[in-house]
DNA sequence: TTGAAAGCGCTACCAG
DNA sequence: CTGGTAGCGCTTTCAA
């Protein structure tokens, strides 16, 4: 590779300062055109490719980046449909605002905050469900706006929530409308450790979580409000997979048989419970009822089509880049509605 | 905010040279345990957040990043399942080796050479179907390495494409073991101007997309080897989204109802195909069998499940990313295989 | 408008 | 193992 040119040797080439070459390229401007056109001229004679982004960016202090980190599973962010949504919509506002997106990406969390720490970015947008945690940590100390998602941390920029627990009070309410009587809830992992399975009263009252509390306050609240009782509800904690939440459902549906009622946090997890369910020999939503938690779009080619709390993740996505990127403008805490979404599991 | 505390403060509180201090945080090896916990003890006390990622960047030279560039379409990467897919593959080598991963994202081809300008990576991965583009020009400029999928691309560091002309073959010389005689082809676009609807020979001749040419000259091998007359079939060029396609495949029905079966380039395509198909009253795959191209989770949930020519997506990105971050050893142009995936649309 | 020169903060080299 | 120092390539004052 030949030796590379710099803008010194572009403007000593064209006889003019470095001040000068400098302003040719970034701010054409203020250099008189016939000027400007002799340095732009001789810099491609001799083959300069253009300003060094490191140096400048060492200079200028800015990366013209916005780093993006998923710290629950770093490789969660192109798996689940919903953080692919959200990836959407964070890249419709990076492209509007001309910033590049850097996936900070590791294999454990250790590297996480290693990869954090060498990320030449401006500002951080965090999804996460838990709030204490190494990465968030680590990401606090560099000392740059950082924005969150679906989660409270103490000393964010700006987060973007949903109100999930009017969500899920609909949810849970369309259910009971549709004439369901005894439920099941297939929640989202509600801690930082893993421990799928059936949830007794003790655990559902350490849910750290702020999604899964919320919502597990928005189905209880709907569902004590029409005269049943909390302990005659089953609790599940479900993988965040289709696959597993349909295994949970046979066993589930086995061990309680007549459960008419599936409210899952999750889309991912509810379209599993329909395989569970028909699996089991139940007919949906004639023997049970499921309703979703999201709106994705592979709800409406499942069979049948899956009823869901809609929410807009794109807009959510690109709400929050827009906070981290902007100049923290006013209200930095916002809370997006859902709606509900009527489909085939439900009618 | 505080006025930032660099190395050389720390180093001068702790008493030791810059860089020893430096050399406590990059290299720890190369310094005495008892000095090294002074120099960071020290650091805490100061605030020293860390050596500073541009500074290190324009010394070293690394940005510790993989630039990814989806020239045709630059919010494609979010929308379509297979570039979804292909992302998570690179993100799975990223964290491999420790690198991030920068998604450049602009709104428009003049702000994507700017984007490309202002990326701080040591590569660049490229995601594309033509190969003559500015933004391509852009990347080269760069003088990075430069690993390009599903395309060749002159002085490419390396290559990444499919065996798509043996796939293309395979596909529809299973239809015609099925039984069907009278094809169409759903085609992707084929050039760079859109130019959505029927194919005359002219424009057949004129595709400049090698994924597209390659798929083509597959599918019509098969079928001239099978006594099928190339101006028989019925080519129609389709935007990569299923609500155009299944658009595209009720008119084509309307004109030419004796269709019995259909040659998709994508699953996308594909899965419109069998909407559209089933708006027209057909049975499939009894009256017309569809298969499609990628193999795509989505194709399992569709009514009928869905035939198609299965690739390895995450791999290929995968696969892509070790080539740009590696040094370059050995086989720099691989093509990867495919094979049949037979679902319900074809049986 | 243009030129001269001062760093941005760090790592890598070389000498001890 | 440690210290001193050059310089990565640029942008941005400040003066002319």
């Amino acid at each position: 590779m030949a030796e590379r040119v710099r803008l010194l040797d572009v403007a000593k080439a064209a006889g003019v300062s470095q001040g000068t070459a400098s302003n040719a390229f970034g701010k054409p401007d203020l250099v008189r055109k016939e000027v400007r056109e002799r340095i732009l001229e001789v810099a491609r004679e001799l083959g300069y490719r253009g300003p060094h982004v490191m140096a400048r960016m060492l200079r200028t202090g800015k990366a013209g980046a916005l780093g993006v980190v998923f710290p629950d599973n770093l490789e969660y962010a192109f798996s689940d449909p919903v953080a692919i949504e959200l990836l959407r919509g964070v890249g419709r506002e990076c492209a509007r605002q001309a910033v590049n997106m850097m996936i900070i990406s590791a294999e454990n969390p250790e590297q996480a905050i290693t990869a954090i720490n060498n990320a030449a970015v401006d500002a951080f947008l965090v999804h996460c469900y838990s709030d204490d945690n190494d990465i968030i940590s680590a990401i606090q100390r560099r000392n740059q706006p950082l924005v969150c998602i679906d989660t409270d941390i103490a000393g964010a920029a700006g987060t973007v929530v949903l109100d999930d627990f009017a969500g899920a009070e609909m949810a849970a309410q369309h259910l009971i409308d549709c004439g369901a009587r005894r439920f099941a809830i297939l929640s989202l992992q509600a801690n930082k450790a893993e421990n799928f399975g059936p949830m007794n009263a003790k655990r559902r009252g350490a849910v750290s979580h702020r999604v899964v509390r919320e919502r597990l306050g928005g189905y209880h609240a709907a569902l004590k409000k029409a005269g049943i009782a909390i302990e005659d509800i089953v609790h599940i904690e479900c993988e965040n997979m289709s696959s597993h939440s349909a295994e949970m459902v046979e066993t589930m549906l086995r061990d309680h048989p007549k459960i008419d009622g599936i409210l899952a946090m999750s889309d991912v997890i509810a379209i599993g419970a329909l395989d569970g369910a028909r699996a089991s020999g139940r007919k949906i939503p004639d023997d049970i009822k499921v309703i979703g938690f999201d709106g994705i779009a592979e709800g409406e080619r499942t069979d049948p089509p899956l009823s869901s709390i809609r929410q807009d993740s794109v807009e959510k996505g690109r709400l929050a880049a827009e906070m981290a990127l902007g100049e923290t403008q006013g209200d930095n805490n916002r809370v997006l509605e859902t709606s509900l979404l009527v489909r085939g599991s439900t009618r």
